[in-house]
DNA sequence: ATACTTAGATACCGATTGGTATCTTTGTTG
DNA sequence: CAACAAAGATACCAATCGGTATCTAAGTAT
C-alpha cells in the first residue's frame, strides 16, 4: 500500500499551516492540493468533508502547542523558571518553525467567534486548557511556598494569557518583536509581584 | 435622484459590520446585497471592486473608533480619568452597538497579517494611531506632573494596548466579560504604578 | 413635454468553490 | 499468478465567487 497514514499526516500538516496563516474559510481545497501534491480524491478519502479537516488540523495545532509548552515547562524547575519557559515559548511565535501564522488560538478565536460555532467551541476548549496550565503553575507555586498565599490565580492567569496574546498580535502586525518582548518584560514584573522571593533577592 | 450618498453610506455601514463579524475574505458580495437590500449593480456603481469596499469599510470602522475614543478622552479631565475613558471604551466592545464583531483592529490584524498586504498596511496605520493616542495621554500626564518623570511611555503604551486587545479576544471567545474586566483591573494598577498621586491617596 | 444624466436592477460571464462518482493504480493475500 | 481491497487520480457536478455589460427607472434641465 502507499503509506496512507503518511498521506493523512501530510494533508493534516499542510492544511494546518494553511488554515493558520490564511484562515480556515479562506483556505480552499485546491490550496491544500497544491501544498500537499495530493488530489482532492486523496483528501476526501481521509476526511469526510472540509469541516472535519478543519477540526482535525486545529486539534493537531493545539496538540503541538501543548506538547511543546508542556515539555518546556516540565524541563524547568522553579516557579519562576517555569514561567520563563512559558514566556520564551510565546516570544518564539515570531520566528518559530513549529507552525507559521502565529498563535493558533488567537487565529481561530478571531475568525470563528461570530461565524463558526464548531471551531469556536474547539477554541474555547483550547483556551480552557491553556488557562488550566497557567493556573496550575501559579497554584503549585503557592503550594511550594514560592508564591504569596492569597493571590487570585484565575485573575493572574487572565492577565498573563491576555498580555501574551495581545503582544503577539501587535508584534505580528508590526513585524518586529518589540511588542511581545515588552509584554514579556511586563509579565516578569507581574510574576515578581506575586513571588515571595523577589528577583532582586535571587540574582 | 435617489439619494446616492445615503446608498453608499448604507453599503459602507452594512459591509463594515459584515467584514468585522465574518471577516473580509469570507464576506461575499451577495452577503452584502442581502444585508443592504441593494443589488450588485448599486454596489459596483459606488465602489470599483471588493478590495476598494474593504478598505473603505475598514476606514469607516477606524474613524468611528477614534472619534468615539477621542471624544470620551477629551470629555475626561485628569490623566487618570482619561485612562478610565479608554478602559471603559474597550470594556464596552462586548455589548456595544457601535459595531458588531469586536475590535476592528484585532480582527483585521489577525486576518490580514499574512495574506492581505493592503489591509495589513491599513491595520498598521490604525495601530500606529492608537499607539499615538495612548502615548500622548501618558506624556501629557508627565507634563502636568501627574505621571512620574522617567516612565517609558512607548513601553506602557504597548502594555496597555496589548492587555486590552488580549482581554477582548478572550472575553469574546468565552462570551463573558470576565477577561476584559480583569485586564482593565490590572491596567488600573499599572496606571497607578506610574502615577504620582496614588489612587488610595485620592479616594 | 422632451432630452439627458445618473442610480440602481437585471442578466450574464468565466473561474472557483466544496463535494461526489468513477476509474486506475498499487500492494497484499490466497 | 490471480483475485481482491485499498489508495489515490480523474472527471464531473451544481452553486457561488467577483466582476461586467446592459437595461430600466428616476430625477434634472431646457
Amino acid at each position: 500500500m502507499r503509506d496512507a497514514e503518511a498521506t493523512k499526516n501530510t494533508i493534516l500538516e499542510e492544511s494546518a499551516n494553511l488554515f493558520n496563516t490564511q484562515g480556515y474559510k479562506a483556505t480552499s481545497l485546491s490550496d491544500i492540493t497544491k501544498a500537499t501534491g495530493f488530489t482532492k480524491g486523496a483528501i476526501y478519502r481521509h476526511f469526510n468533508n472540509k469541516q472535519e479537516l478543519e477540526t482535525a488540523a486545529l486539534s493537531r495545532l493545539s496538540t503541538i502547542m501543548f506538547e511543546e509548552l508542556g515539555a518546556s515547562i516540565r524541563a524547568a524547575n522553579t516557579f519562576r523558571e517555569k514561567f520563563e519557559a512559558v514566556f520564551s515559548y510565546f516570544e518564539n511565535y515570531m520566528h518559530s518553525p513549529l507552525y507559521e501564522g502565529g498563535c493558533p488560538l488567537m487565529n481561530v478565536a478571531v475568525e470563528a467567534d461570530d461565524s463558526n460555532p464548531i471551531l469556536r467551541r474547539q477554541a474555547m476548549v483550547i483556551l480552557k486548557e491553556l488557562r488550566q496550565s497557567v493556573t496550575k503553575l501559579i497554584e503549585n507555586g503557592i503550594k511550594n511556598g514560592q508564591v504569596l498565599q492569597d493571590v487570585d490565580s484565575a485573575y493572574f492567569t487572565t492577565i498573563i494569557i491576555g498580555s501574551l496574546e495581545g503582544g503577539i498580535m501587535m508584534s505580528r502586525l508590526e513585524q518586529n518583536e518589540s511588542a511581545i518582548r515588552q509584554s514579556v518584560q511586563h509579565l516578569r514584573s507581574v510574576v515578581d509581584s506575586i513571588s515571595i522571593e523577589k528577583r532582586s533577592e535571587i540574582v
